[in-house]
DNA sequence: GGCCAGGTTCGCT
DNA sequence: AGCGAACATGGC
């Protein structure tokens, strides 16, 4: 294994720690991603090679700089230079937090909220069949269960490299999928609905019958109407997608059951909203509302992570 | 045991 | 258009 070193510079500020974190659900591992003692690590597929990435914060939030280690059989520039984007994409150290902050500035109830997760960048799936498969099988279920299913489809069916006595897998390829066959992924707890949606996706990517990446130069509303056109993304889904996948700003899953108890419980005197309220609510936030989302569930995940409760009702 | 969880589809009025 | 049911698993 040949290994290099880099350093990446994101955008201030940035909370190398809360972004892990984030990607990880405050739970260490977390499908394709592990964050323990303070390093980021994933394994990459690049130009056909298994490459461990190991990322670690030497800067502040203001004064972010990241060292990312780069193992690899082969390390080429080409390899080095596309490593480099991908963790760039991965722990979205180009987004401008400024804009947004000063828009939140104006409201009252979520500034205090969004200054205690100062430095939160949105963390980003590697590729929009990943961003797809954990947004379907993170639809209906409680977090508990999204999260067994999505490390058991990584588990099983990502390719691994093990290193220092640990085990790290890529997120797994549709091939690997449609190779193993529809009836393998009930195994892994997916309902048959699920396992039908995600094969049926696998397999169109497989044969190139659908091309993904040219919802990239889409606006939004394109993008959400293409991807509803697929059999078992809804709305929910294809808001996810457009926050975790696509990197747009002003995305905004307004059915999110949790989205709206949040919501309700801080701006609507601790009763839920209706999904056209949640809505309506919104427009004030555009165009951040993908940062106002993110920031809700960050704050209701770190509570549940460290409070060991469900988080209902809190924030 | 029954109800619910960071939804979606399908089949009814 | 709008509404209800089915879907399947783990936790309380």
């Amino acid at each position: 294994m040949k290994k290099t070193i880099i350093q990446l510079t994101p955008i201030p500020p940035y909370d190398f720690a809360l972004v892990a974190a984030y990607a990880t659900y405050f739970q260490g591992r977390y499908a394709a991603d592990h964050f323990q003692d303070r390093v980021y690590r994933r394994l990459l597929e690049i130009r056909g090679r298994l490459c461990l990435v190991k990322v670690r914060s030497i800067g502040s939030v203001d004064a972010p700089s990241l060292e990312m280690t780069l193992k690899c059989n082969v390390l080429s520039e080409k390899i080095v230079s596309e490593a480099r984007i991908k963790v760039a994409h991965l722990l979205g150290t180009e987004q401008e937090l400024e804009p947004f902050y000063r828009m939140v500035l104006k409201d009252p109830v979520l500034n205090p909220i969004v200054k205690n997760l100062r430095g939160l960048h949105i963390p980003q799936t590697l590729s929009l069949w990943e961003g797809l498969v954990l947004a379907i099988l993170g639809q209906q279920v409680s977090s508990h269960v999204a999260r067994i299913m999505r490390n058991g489809l990584v588990e099983r069916y990502g390719l691994a490299l093990k290193e220092s006595g640990e085990t790290y897998r890529i997120f797994p390829r549709p091939e690997a999928l449609v190779e193993a066959g529809l009836e393998e992924l009930y195994a892994i707890k997916l309902s048959k609905r699920k396992a039908r949606y995600i094969f049926d996706i696998a397999a169109a990517l497989a044969s190139q019958e659908r091309d993904l990446d040219s919802l990239r130069s889409l606006p939004d509303e394109e993008v959400v109407r293409k991807l509803m056109e697929i059999r078992g993304v809804g709305p929910w889904t294809a808001h996810w997608i457009l926050i975790r996948g696509l990197g747009r700003p002003d995305a905004f899953p307004h059915g999110d059951l949790a989205l709206r108890r949040t919501m309700g419980h801080l701006f609507n005197n601790e009763s839920i909203f209706e999904p056209e309220e949640a809505l309506n609510y919104s427009y004030r936030w555009s165009p951040f509302r993908s940062y106002v989302t993110t920031y809700l569930f960050a704050a209701i995940r770190s509570m549940a992570a460290s409070e060991k409760v469900s988080p209902n009702v809190h924030i």
